[in-house]
DNA sequence: CGTTATGGGAAGCTAAACTATCCATCCTGA
DNA sequence: TCAGGATGGATAGTTTAGCTTCCCATAACG
C-alpha cells in the first residue's frame, strides 16, 4: 500500500511525526539530518512550524539506502546529495565523490607500487578504449589503490584476469546506461545514475555470491567431493 | 624489493619494531590486533619475548586490505579469519559471514515487501539454476534486503534488468572459480576465495565506474551534448 | 484552556578502532 | 657487565561517527 501509484499528490503535506513514521526513521534522527543539511527544511506554515512532503520521505529513504546498502558515510551521502541538488555537470563527477567516500584513501603505498599500478591501469584503459586522462581522477586513484592492495596482499596472479573482469565491467556499464538513456531531466538522470550505481554495486555483489555457489557446487560435484 | 619471490625463508624471524615497519602499521595497532585475537601470538623465545615471521606480515596486510578496501569491520574480519583458520567447511559459508558483515541488517521492511522480494529472489534463482534452498541463508537475506531497498527507494523499474545482471554475475562467478579450481590445499583455497571475492567486489565496482564513463561519453557524444 | 506536538539547539551517549602510558623484563653493545 | 633502549602485556584515554536525550518556547488540537 505504501508503493501504490501515489497520485503525485503534492497535497500529501505532513508533519514531523508522520514523516518519521512514513520514512521509518525516528524523529530525533530526522531533526539531525535537517541540522546537517542532508534534508531540506520543511515548508514554513508559521515562524516556527513546518510541513514536509513526499519528497522528504523519499529523500530520507534515499539517505538510508545509500548508507545502509551502499555503505556510504553520512558525510559522503551529504556531499553526493549536495552535488546532485546543485545540478553538478556530469554523473561521473558525482560518482567520483561516492567512489572516494567508499574507498578510504589511507593507503601507504610505496612509489614503485604506485607506478606499477598506474601503468597497469593505463594499459588496461587503452586496451579497453576507456577514458583515462587524469591520473588524479578519484576513480583512477581508487583503481590504483585496489591494484596495489591486491598485489601487496600476495594475490597478484589474480590480476592476470584483469582484462576479463574489465570485459564484464564493460558489459555491466552498457546495461547501466540503458536505465538512464531515456530520461529527459538531467537532474533526475543524475539521481538515477547514483542510485543505480551505488545500490547496483551491492546488488551485483550479492548476485555474484549466489552465482559463485552454483559454480563451486558444479565444480566440486565434478570432483565427487561433497559440499553443502 | 618487498615482493621478490621471497624464498619462503622461515628464517625471516622478526620482532615487533620490524614487523610494524614491514606491515606498515604502528606497533600499538599490532598489539591491539594481537589482543583481539586477529593476529596469532608470536613464537616465544623466552617467557616474555616473542618473534614473528613472514606469515604475520601477510596476515596484517590481509586485515588492512579487508578493512580498507573490502570495507569490513574489524569484528567481521575477525570472524572471517577465524573461520578460515578453523578450516570451515566451504568457502560459501565464510563468504556468507563476510556478506553479513557488509550488509548491515538493520532493515525495517514490512511483511509485504519481504514476501515480494523473497518470491522475486526465488524466481530468479530458479531461472538461473542457482541453489536457493534456505530462506535464512545470509546471502539470500542480503539479496532480499537489497531488492526491498531498491524498490522502496522508488527505483523498482531497475529490477526489470535483474536477469541481465544475474547473467553478468554468472559470468563473473565462472571467472572467479578459475582462480580457485587448481588449488590443492583447501585452506589456501578458502583464503583465496575470500580475498578474490571481497577485494574483487571493489575491483569490479571501480572498473564498472570507468566503463560507465566510456559508455556515457559515447552516449552523450551521439547526442552532441558535450560531457567532460 | 489545558494538554500534546513541534522546531530548534546543546549536550550526552555508544561503539569502533585506535593510541598512549606504565611497568617489569629482556636484550644489546661499549 | 651493566646502562639504555626495546619488548610484551595490560589499562586507560582519545577520536570520530551517528545518533539520542533533554530542554524550552511556541503552536496546534480537542
Amino acid at each position: 500500500m505504501t508503493l501504490e501509484p501515489s497520485p503525485r499528490s503534492e497535497s500529501s503535506h505532513v508533519r514531523m511525526a508522520e514523516l518519521s513514521e512514513k520514512a521509518g526513521v525516528p524523529v530525533a534522527t530526522i531533526k539531525y539530518y535537517l541540522r546537517e543539511g542532508l534534508l531540506p527544511p520543511g515548508e514554513r506554515t508559521s515562524p516556527n512550524q513546518a510541513k514536509y512532503d513526499h519528497g522528504h520521505v523519499q529523500r530520507i529513504k534515499l539517505i538510508r539506502a545509500l548508507m545502509d546498502v551502499g555503505g556510504l558515510s553520512l558525510a559522503t551521502v551529504g556531499e553526493v546529495l549536495a552535488a546532485v541538488d546543485a545540478g553538478e555537470a556530469s554523473p561521473h563527477r558525482i560518482l567520483g565523490i561516492a567512489q572516494e567516500g567508499i574507498t578510504s584513501s589511507r593507503q601507504t603505498v610505496d612509489e614503485e607500487s604506485r607506478d606499477w599500478a598506474l601503468a597497469t591501469a593505463r594499459d588496461l584503459a587503452e586496451r579497453r578504449d576507456w577514458p583515462c586522462k587524469d591520473d588524479d581522477d578519484p576513480i583512477i586513484r581508487a583503481l590504483v589503490g585496489v591494484l596495489c592492495t591486491i598485489r601487496d596482499v600476495g594475490h597478484g596472479w589474480y590480476l592476470d584476469k584483469l582484462d576479463d573482469y574489465a570485459e564484464i565491467a564493460d558489459r555491466t556499464a552498457d546495461l547501466d546506461l540503458e536505465g538512464i538513456a531515456g530520461i529527459d531531466s538531467l537532474e533526475r538522470m543524475i539521481e538515477i545514475a547514483v542510485v543505480e550505481t551505488v545500490l547496483g554495486d551491492r546488488l551485483l555483489s550479492v548476485l555474484r555470491r549466489l552465482a559463485q555457489q552454483r559454480a563451486s557446487k558444479a565444480y566440486f560435484a565434478r570432483l565427487a567431493v561433497d559440499e553443502d
